[in-house]
DNA sequence: AAGAACTCCTGTTGGC
DNA sequence: TGCCAACAGGAGTTCT
C-alpha cells in the first residue's frame, strides 16, 4: 500500500513524538501482523529511547537505545496515529482515541514517556515488524538487496541503464521491483511512466546504453521519478483507501494523479489526444496513455 | 537466473 | 436486499 511518499509523510509526522522518546510501555494485541511480531516485543521496547526514525524504501526503521532496530512495514492497510497526551491542550472531545479507523485492528500501541500514544492499525495485515541488531541492519535480508533511494544520488540514468541491460521484463515489472528502485509502487510507477512518456509494456533492456551512453529514455524516466515522488511527499501523500497521516490527515496528491484510476478519461498531456487504458501486468492495474507513452 | 504464479488477510465495490 | 466475484497501494516464497 503506502509507497515511499506515503510512508516518508508517516515518518515525518512520527518523528516528533517517537524521535528522542523513551517508550514507557508497549501493548501487543496479538501475536502476529503477517509475521509473528518480535519475540517479547512489548519486554525489550519497554524503557528504550527511539535514537532515530528512519526510512528506507517503503520501511520505517526506528532506531532503538541499547542496540536494536525495528524495522516496520505498512503493508497494503497499514497506519499509524497519534494521540496526544491528556493536558496537551486539545479540548476534551477533540480527539478519538485510537487512529479513527476501526479500532478492533489496532494492533500495537506505542505509549511514549510523555503520555501520547502511537497506534498501529492494520485491517489487512499485510504490514509487519521485525526487531534486528542495530549494527548489521543494512545485512538485514529485508535490507540487503534494497535498490537506490530514488531520491537520492544513487538513482540516475547510468545505474538505470546499466541495470536495465538485457532485461526482457516490462518497465511496469521493473520498477516495480524493489531490488532495481526502492519505494516504487504501483501508483507511482503509473505516474512516472506517463511523466517519461514511456510505454508500461516496453522492455526494461529499452533504457540500456546505445553506443556507450545511457539513453535518453533513462534520463526521462530518472527525472520523472524524482519529480512525481517529490511532488506528493510535498501534498503529504495519496489518500485512497487506508491511507492517513501520522495526524489522521489526509494526503491529497491523489487529486493530480495524471492516469492512476482515471481509465478511459481524456490523457491530460499537453497536444496528447489519447483516452488513458487500463490493462494487467503481473496481475496488477497498470494505468497508461497510448497515445504519448511509447 | 530471470520471470511468473501463488500466498498471506480483510474490506469494499460492482454486477446480477 | 443479498450474494458472490473481483479487486485493492506489497512483497516473500516457490515454481518453471
Amino acid at each position: 500500500m503506502p509507497e515511499l511518499p506515503e510512508v516518508e509523510t508517516v515518518r515525518r509526522g512520527l518523528e516528533p513524538v517517537l524521535s528522542g522518546r523513551r517508550i514507557a510501555r508497549l501493548e501487543q494485541r496479538r501475536a502476529d501482523l503477517r509475521f509473528p511480531l518480535p519475540d517479547a516485543f512489548a519486554k525489550r521496547v519497554a524503557g528504550r529511547r527511539i535514537q532515530a526514525l528512519t526510512r528506507r524504501a517503503k520501511y520505517l526503521v526506528a532506531e532503538f537505545e541499547g542496540g536494536q532496530t525495528l524495522i516496520m512495514h505498512l503493508g497494503m492497510s497499514g497506519r499509524f496515529t497519534i494521540s496526544p497526551s491528556v493536558g496537551s491542550g486539545k479540548m476534551p472531545g477533540d480527539f478519538t482515541h485510537g487512529t479513527g479507523a476501526d479500532p478492533k485492528h489496532d494492533h500495537v500501541i506505542f505509549h511514549t514517556e510523555d503520555g501520547t500514544t502511537v497506534t498501529y492499525n492494520d485491517p489487512r495485515r499485510f504490514g509487519f515488524m521485525v526487531m534486528a541488531p542495530t549494527e548489521s541492519i543494512d545485512q538485514h535480508p529485508l535490507i540487503r538487496n534494497l535498490g537506490p533511494e530514488p531520491l537520492g544520488n544513487a538513482l540516475n540514468a547510468g545505474y538505470l541503464a546499466a541495470r536495465a541491460q538485457g532485461r526482457k521484463t516490462d518497465l511496469k515489472a521493473f520498477l516495480m521491483d524493489q531490488r532495481n528502485v526502492a519505494g516504487l509502487g504501483n501508483i507511482y510507477v503509473c505516474e512516472a511512466l506517463h511523466q517519461a512518456r514511456l510505454s508500461p509494456k516496453r522492455a526494461a533492456r529499452c533504457l540500456a546504453r546505445t553506443n556507450g551512453l545511457p539513453t535518453d529514455r533513462a534520463e526521462r524516466l530518472v527525472t520523472a521519478i524524482r519529480e512525481v515522488l517529490s511532488a506528493a511527499i510535498d501534498a503529504g501523500g495519496s489518500s485512497l483507501r487506508d491511507y492517513r497521516q501520522a495526524d489522521g490527515a489526509l494526503g491529497y496528491f491523489q487529486h493530480a494523479f495524471r492516469v492512476y484510476g482515471r481509465e478511459d478519461e481524456p490523457c491530460t498531456k499537453p497536444g496528447c489526444r489519447g483516452t488513458v487504458r487500463r490493462i494487467v501486468q503481473s496481475g496488477r492495474s497498470t494505468f497508461f496513455c497510448s497515445g504519448c507513452q511509447r
